[in-house]
DNA sequence: AAGTGGTCTAGACCACCGC
DNA sequence: CGGTGGTCTAGACCACTTT
């Protein structure tokens, strides 16, 4: 009988299961369900996997797909990987608020009810320095969204969002019942990266009658750039939100 | 003589070159050269790169280390990939403030004159929170470091931060002449992510007078935690930044 | 010395795009 | 249809960490 010396148990993938023929890659089947039993706690925080190369033979895939899937979750910040020590889970209480989320999703993953009121969908000529950002000719029509975004019916962001007509069809009914990132997916257009400048200032009369707070309140001001994957911009905001009913939340990574 | 009929001229990547026996990784030489060549506008933008085969065989590389270096831009935003089109640099006019970087860096980078004026470095018990956020045990001791940040000599941030001694050792020349980043940079401890929130309040009797605000002006708080790239908390950071001399600047990617 | 992740290769097939 | 990126494979060698 052959006594192996585990320095410490490490952990196979047995609850992964890959479908050879769903559309999906197989790296990112891997990723995802791992992701999921790391959340779920099936995978310990602080665990040791098994090595790659018995975490590929266990899958039945090659080396290079199981290394990427790891490597999504490397850059996740949920595991770590050393040289000659192995792949960990990382030791982390509580986190990952993610990144590049409209504000209703992470409402709602955050446990609060989000709610829209839209103020105002109208058309425009565009500033020259929106049209600047969003790679369109000065003056050319531009479609302003102005809302109030409110968590258990409290107000938390006055947003206005100013958007390229010749790539998003603005819907209120949507804008009211989800967000604005859920529309623009709808169309195809997935946010990919987003530019954002954050400041403080006191805030305007209209803007505190609109969100409830005192005139001359602190708000936080964001204005955000978003691009789909193909580099376009679909999107420029000047926000504000109210501090105190919510927190800027951002997960910074190394590139 | 044969006429190809070209869509539109594609870009070739002769200004890289490669060398072998480097330490750094073929991948990452390409990466680092192609960023330049962009940068520099020898590579313009919207412009289409050759495609994926003719590139490797230019390089001299095979095709996935040459993916895995285009795959890098593509993550910070720089190319495009579109299958049956090809790769394209994205049209951008200005941009790229990075992710992670510590002010000193950033204010360098914009031209900005960086100086730094320690007020205090001390050990003290940790609370509860600095302690569960720096995986410390309750009231271990901690290093506490206060300074004031100023650009072209104008004071833009009033920092605190809480270091976990087993981790790191603070030196007040370092603190001094560049930043707290290169400080853990050259202790091995390369930061690889961090956790943000940001909101805003009046600034305290202390706070305007160590940034030379009148009392009660707004400032824009950030709480920042930073990992290391081995998931241990390095750093918890409790800054004050004055709005109108500072804009906080992050971009973010999507998973 | 043994075990681990890090890198690189050569080739294959597929899915999408524009013509 | 031809061209492009997207995925996957099988194997090799290297660098680092611990025993």
């Amino acid at each position: 009988m052959v006594i192996s010396r585990e320095r410490t148990a490490t952990v196979p993938l047995s609850g992964v299961l890959i479908e050879r023929d769903s559309p999906t890659p197989l790296h990112l089947q891997i990723a995802r369900q791992l992701e999921r039993a790391i959340d779920r706690g099936m995978v310990p925080a602080g665990s040791r996997l098994d090595n790659e190369v018995e975490l590929a033979d266990q899958l039945s895939v090659s080396r290079p797909t199981l290394r990427k899937a790891i490597e999504t979750l490397v850059r996740q910040g949920l595991l770590v990987r050393r040289r000659g020590l192995g792949t960990m889970v990382v030791a982390r209480p509580v986190r990952r608020p993610s990144a590049l989320t409209g504000l209703y999703d992470e409402l709602a993953a955050a446990g609060r009810t989000p709610t829209t009121q839209v103020l105002e969908i109208r058309r425009q000529p565009a500033s020259p320095a929106v049209a600047s950002v969003l790679g369109m000719a000065p003056h050319a029509p531009v479609t302003v969204v102005e809302r109030v975004r409110c968590a258990d019916g409290l107000p938390v962001a006055l947003m206005r969002n100013y958007l390229p007509p010749a790539l998003v069809s603005v819907d209120r009914a949507v804008l009211t019942e989800h967000g604005l990132y859920q529309l623009l997916r709808r169309q195809g257009l997935t946010p990919h990266l987003a530019d954002q400048e954050v400041s403080a200032r006191a805030a305007s009369q209209r803007e505190a009658r609109l969100v409830g707070v005192p005139r001359g309140s602190t708000v936080l001001t964001v204005r955000q750039t978003t691009y789909d994957s193909a580099g376009r911009a679909v999107d420029h905001g000047a926000h504000c939100y109210v501090p105190g009913r919510y927190l800027l939340r951002t997960t910074l990574v190394s590139p």
